[in-house]
DNA sequence: CTGGGGAGGGGGCCC
DNA sequence: GGGGCCCCCTCCCCA
């Protein structure tokens, strides 16, 4: 949704137009986001539309909550529980409300909002400590992580796979990132890519109410502080704070003395770090043995659900499922899309266009699939057979939703065919995986399944009074968080220490699919000596 | 409960 | 490297 009094020059070069003549077309502004983050940041300096203030030792500043929420993984539970119970304090959107943070630097949280609102972390190499600690108590992770990779600092115990994490998501730090700046283009990505990362972490609400507070107080900076901030100003003249050439070539100097630092947010990866490493395994343990050869294209991380994507140019696109960007719309009936191929495949609903005739009898079809799913009717083929009852499938997801339906518990009578050559029988590796009961998979200790796919955050359902349920969508880190005092909004069903409770660490799900595949492979084994015998 | 269509999303190939 | 195109998988919905 492009706000046309705040975007920019529409790139008309993308528009995406459909066929039709006085269809509605979609025009797509990238720049709206990155005006948007710099719109909130002036708004914030001029206090307008604050609803939230913060203090830490005497030093208040302004800030509005739901930005405050979208970078801090403590504002956001903060909020998130408040907000899961109307009519408990008064302060829920109906006014300013005061957090009192005063284990938190005033320097550190001075930066940490500077952060906030400009992508761009600028401190003293002698207060990184302070930042680290307030990023960690705040639950900003990234900061946090880009603070331990500067001081040099390693993890506790078990944080290995994070440090592989953090490898791959290129946390641009001191050097290295004058590789950004010596590409426009992947600035421009990386940009998109954290604001989109802000448009995601930030649930849609409506704008807070309007509740102007008085001259946002100028926090006690560190020398040095204004000469490292960007030339006229931080968002002067609508400029795309902590991403513009100067405020990167500002920190050209860098050293590991006492002076400012500049590090960049979340981004992707640096180039150096494309080369770091065998790309990812697949999701998908068919796909590696025999199918599709996959080439060696650079993979890249989202900075959003940490996926790795791969593929030159998949990123963007991936990245408007996080956005909800769909710049490509139906002239005929106005649907929009993320994806023009997939308007494309869509347009043939008006067109009438089937360009999947099935050899065998008149059925014409949209997609490809499609066609291969009715040629297995004609093949009387069922490729998919439920390893409990036996029954058997044309289509692997219609197996899937037998599984998952009413959860099949018939006795296995017979043993499935094996090496019977059936149609699919690569796939068939795949779904006997996915076949395995519950009880088998909590057996094997299988990882639990990705859930970053469709919904993000997790609805509220059952959990504690302050909803935990997003910590670990949001990365395999549960920041401590400490008893922060906190005026104006009540937490409601305690202190806030219960916040601290680790209750996710969950790992990247590893060579699950092997060993799952293995497992069966064993239990098949077993079964034939049984049988043999 | 099942078959089928549509849509969303990821990956490979190519330009 | 970005983007178009395609294939594939998965999920949702409807009859």
């Amino acid at each position: 949704m492009g706000l046309w009094g705040m975007g920019r020059q529409p790139q008309t070069t993308q528009v995406a137009m459909s066929p039709g003549e006085d269809g509605l077309i979609g025009i797509p502004f990238p720049e709206h986001s990155s005006e948007l983050l710099s719109c909130l940041n002036e708004q914030r300096r001029a206090g307008l539309l604050c609803d939230l203030t913060l203090t830490s030792r005497g030093a208040r500043y302004s800030t509005h909550r739901s930005v405050m929420a979208a970078v801090s993984l403590y504002f956001r539970n903060l909020f998130g529980a408040e907000e899961g119970e109307p009519g408990d304090v008064g302060s829920v959107g109906s006014g300013c409300s005061v957090c009192q943070l005063d284990c938190v630097a005033p320097d550190a949280l001075d930066a940490l909002l500077e952060f906030a609102y400009t992508a761009t972390l600028t401190i003293r190499s002698s207060g990184m400590r302070d930042v680290l600690k307030a990023a960690q108590l705040l639950g900003i992770q990234c900061v946090a992580d880009a603070c331990r990779d500067i001081l040099g600092e390693t993890k506790g115990e078990g944080d290995e796979e994070e440090e592989e994490e953090e490898q791959e998501r290129g946390i641009v730090v001191g050097e290295r990132t004058e590789d950004i700046v010596q590409s426009s283009r992947r600035k421009r990505d990386k940009q998109h890519i954290l604001k989109s990362r802000l448009s995601h972490l930030q649930p849609r609400r409506d704008s807070p109410s309007s509740s102007p507070t008085a001259e946002l107080p100028r926090a006690p900076t560190s020398p040095g502080y204004d000469e490292y901030s960007p030339p006229g100003g931080q968002n002067g003249g609508g400029q795309h704070a902590g991403w513009e050439p100067g405020v990167i070539n500002g920190s050209k100097h860098w050293t590991p003395g006492d002076t400012p630092l500049l590090v960049q947010a979340e981004t992707g990866l640096s180039e150096e770090e494309d080369k770091m490493g065998p790309p990812p395994l697949p999701e998908r343990g068919g796909v590696a043995g025999g199918g599709r050869k996959r080439k060696s294209q650079t993979p890249q991380q989202c900075p959003v659900c940490q996926k790795i994507i791969h593929g030159a140019g998949k990123l963007p696109r991936h990245m408007r499922t996080h956005t909800g960007e769909k710049p490509f719309q139906c002239s005929a009936c106005g649907v929009r899309f993320t994806r023009n191929d997939k308007l494309k495949i869509h347009m043939r609903k008006h067109t009438g266009e089937r360009p999947y005739p099935c050899p065998h009898c008149p059925a014409r079809f949209l997609h490809s699939y499609d066609l291969k799913n009715h040629l297995s009717l004609h093949s009387g083929a069922r490729p998919f057979e439920c390893p409990l009852c036996h029954k058997a499938f044309v289509r692997e997801d219609h197996l899937q939703r037998h599984r998952k339906g009413h959860s099949c518990l018939e006795v296995r009578t017979r043993r499935p065919r094996r090496g019977a050559g059936s149609v699919g029988e690569a796939v068939m590796a795949s779904s006997l995986l996915d076949s395995i009961p519950l009880s088998h998979a909590s057996a094997f200790s299988r990882s639990p399944p990705p859930t970053l796919g469709r919904s993000p955050f997790l609805p509220d359902v059952d959990g504690p009074p302050i909803p935990l349920h997003a910590m670990p969508l949001l990365g395999p880190r549960g920041p401590p968080y400490p008893a922060l005092l906190f005026r104006g909004v009540e937490v409601p069903g305690g202190p806030i220490e219960e916040l601290g409770a680790p209750n996710a660490t969950h790992g990247p799900p590893g060579p699950q699919v092997s060993w799952g595949e293995e497992e069966e492979e064993d239990n098949e084994e077993e079964e034939d000596e049984d049988e043999e015998e």
